[in-house]
DNA sequence: AGGCTTTTGTTCACGCCAAGAGCATAAGCT
DNA sequence: AGCTTATGCTCTTGGCGTGAACAAAAGCCT
């Protein structure tokens, strides 16, 4: 977020400043917490809350608990406030859901797919297209490999090439979409959720891991996954990390993620792999296979070394499948990472632990990047103009000029 | 920096802005520039510049070439303003320099040390008493090794182990020493110069690696190198990118550092390495022996194409011997980095350039780690109330409050 | 039950800040 | 010498957060 300059700017940045700390905790704190939390006067926090509940940006409801004084409130998402709109689109499915301020997800829709760009992807933009609505300030996109900022996206095991994410879902959507349409990779979507609500919460330099066929990774600073300059980073798996040189299908040769995924517990035990198809053997493979998940969890623990040698993490998260490696071979895991460490790092190294969001992160990250692009003096200029729930409460008390016409943002 | 919430705020949050805009800029853009470039009001401007001026902190004078109109000033280091001493440690010398707001470095002394902890500190520690002042506003230490927050530092190949660098400066020292003393690695201060005033000006995500007897590396996000939980990272060099398998001073093994920094091209000629010895020999070797040279290149090609896999920099630099690497083997360079990159990657590489800065970016970025911290309301306030040049101008006319204390700030 | 204490929300006067208009200034240009 | 142009200075204006005074709404105590 830029900075205020002037005092107009400060209003705009107070707003926001408030807005991101009720969504942030969930709608939980009181607004005498909030208020003290984020140093404002009593009265500058009525203001600012009363120019919100106009807005339908928040609503307050009474506090549960209360001890001794006047009661206070707890200001949470407006009934006809602004709506996120995340979908998980993964080898085999979709999922569609809708997300309020404050993260309460609901699911609307889940649907198979058949593998390919155009299968998955013009039945997720007819479902987002029946779920429109002014309350819609975005939709994110969460899929299984690297996005261009341009929106372009290779799925090397699904063979999707240069797939354009945006034209497709427009498909026999009607004229105006959702905006913006935020594509990122599950990866780095899973480490933004668990950087705002799991365990790289309040980490200034975290670095998660997310296992599924491949395995994707990212730094996480500041609460924010790293981008790259062409698009969201998110491809540690494709470093010779993890000891072996086998080519990949990324076009390089040894890449990590060969050696860890749930691609690598299947070629380990002779089954098929790549394509995207065998989740459910993997699983099995998981569960049963000692040498196999060990295999893994070494190659794991070997990549993680390097990495926490060159950045010195705090903390390392695990998602998708890594949890299952964790917790079957930790020893493993801690076994090849710990000799393969520089000595200043063996004093005290980062925690490795399992994400606190499990597979739900990729959805809940796709959330996030929606109110990431929302929460912001300019989002939230662009919800004053269009207007959600239009003089209901206080009708033409309000100037709103309906000027500034949407604009497309892609990242 | 911290944004603004109060209108107070505002105020000391705008004079940072003009001051670092003075300082980033070299003190070359007249202040009409500066008002238009900070989106200022011609009035907020003048009060700014006034206030400043009053402070010592800025001092105009005219501008060189004039078109129409009235001539404007430059706002440039005022004669009595502050300055940040920094020094270069290096294996068998220390150089110390003064510089001022803007950048300008005079050099203050230089002197041969004999390779110990005490003996390179202790003598620098004297020179920087011999140069205080209240114009001082901080120290900066550039040395060639792993610093972590509490100022501990390690360099394997001069057997530093666990040095306390603030503590050894502050022998034979007067009660008060500069503040704040900023302790960091060679790598990381090169990349923080070339951040600000070299190639990676501007740049959203860049790579920088110092090739100096190893090899140090960092992301730089923003205009900053991004740091470790621990202390400044730029341990790159400790990763197992390089293709060998020699085990390494750090403790780990096949560092990719081993197979790139002067102590392997001495090690390739069969000269003796390590210790910090033969700085004169690896440079004979860096223009006479193609083939050390093309190995070494072929090993730093090879692990840039793996970061550049993963974090998919703008731009890669290179400064200490990369460019000399890059000058007189840059096809191995290129030819060992491109088969190694993602096909994705392939189609817009990152450029690969020397450093704008070469071996001065130690000292100069020791010197922008001393304003980073300077540059801020809180160093600003601090100089206001230690009252440099106090009533040289204005005698009487400001209520200085000489109350809070100096307080220690070590990174 | 009634009064007291405690905490929070609301209102308003105040001070500070940047914006912007009007005017002054100092050059180049004709 | 007078005009044009760009910049600096000054003063008024509107907006914002602060903090104090007051009101409100509960729990607590006698």
């Amino acid at each position: 977020m830029r900075s205020a300059t002037t005092s107009g700017e400060l209003r705009a940045h107070n707003r926001v400043r408030l807005l991101r700390a009720v969504h942030d905790c969930g709608a939980t704190r009181t607004r005498s917490q909030l208020t003290r939390d984020l140093n404002l006067a009593r009265g500058t926090a009525s203001v600012l809350v009363a120019g919100l509940a106009e807005d339908a940006l928040l609503h307050e409801e009474p506090a549960a608990g209360h001890t001794r004084g006047r009661p206070t409130q707890v200001p949470g998402p407006h009934p006809g406030g602004p709506l996120a709109l995340a979908a998980d689109v993964r080898e085999d499915a979709w999922e569609l859901a809708a997300c309020e301020l404050g993260g309460r997800v609901s699911v609307l829709e889940v649907q198979p797919h058949d593998g390919t760009p155009e299968g998955a992807l013009a039945s997720l933009g007819q479902a987002v297209s029946d779920h429109l609505s002014r309350r819609v300030v975005g939709l994110g996109v969460a899929l299984a490999g690297p996005v261009r900022h341009d929106g372009l996206v290779d799925i090397a095991h699904l063979g999707w090439r240069s797939v354009d994410v945006p034209r497709l879902l427009a498909l026999g959507r009607r004229a105006s979409g959702p905006d913006p349409v935020v594509v990122g990779n599950d990866a780095g979507l899973a480490a933004l959720a668990e950087a705002r609500r799991g365990r790289l919460r309040g980490v200034r330099l975290g670095l998660h891991l997310h296992v599924d066929f491949d395995l994707g990774g990212v730094l996480v600073v500041d609460g924010r996954p790293l981008d790259g300059a062409s698009g969201p980073g998110a491809e540690f798996g494709h470093m010779p990390l993890g000891g072996g040189d086998r080519p990949c299908a990324c076009g390089a040769t040894g890449c990590w993620g060969q050696e860890v995924g749930a691609n690598a517990l299947l070629r380990h035990v002779g089954l098929a792999y790549g394509g995207g198809r065998g989740r459910a053997q993997a699983e099995e493979v998981l569960a049963g296979s000692r040498e196999a998940v060990e295999a893994g969890a070494r190659a794991l623990g070997l990549g993680i070394a390097a990495l926490v040698n060159a950045h010195d993490p705090e903390v390392v998260t695990l998602s998708g499948h890594g949890p299952a490696l964790l917790e079957r071979a930790g020893e493993a895991l801690t076994g090849s990472c710990a000799p393969a460490l520089m000595a200043i790092r063996r004093e005290r190294p980062p925690r490795i632990e399992a994400a606190a969001l499990g597979w739900r992160g990729t959805l809940l990250g796709a959330m996030e990047s929606v109110f990431d692009a929302f929460l912001t003096p300019e989002g939230l200029e662009r919800w004053r103009e269009t207007g959600p729930d239009q003089g209901a409460d206080t009708p033409g008390s309000r100037n709103v000029t309906h000027s500034t016409p949407k604009q497309k943002i892609l990242q």
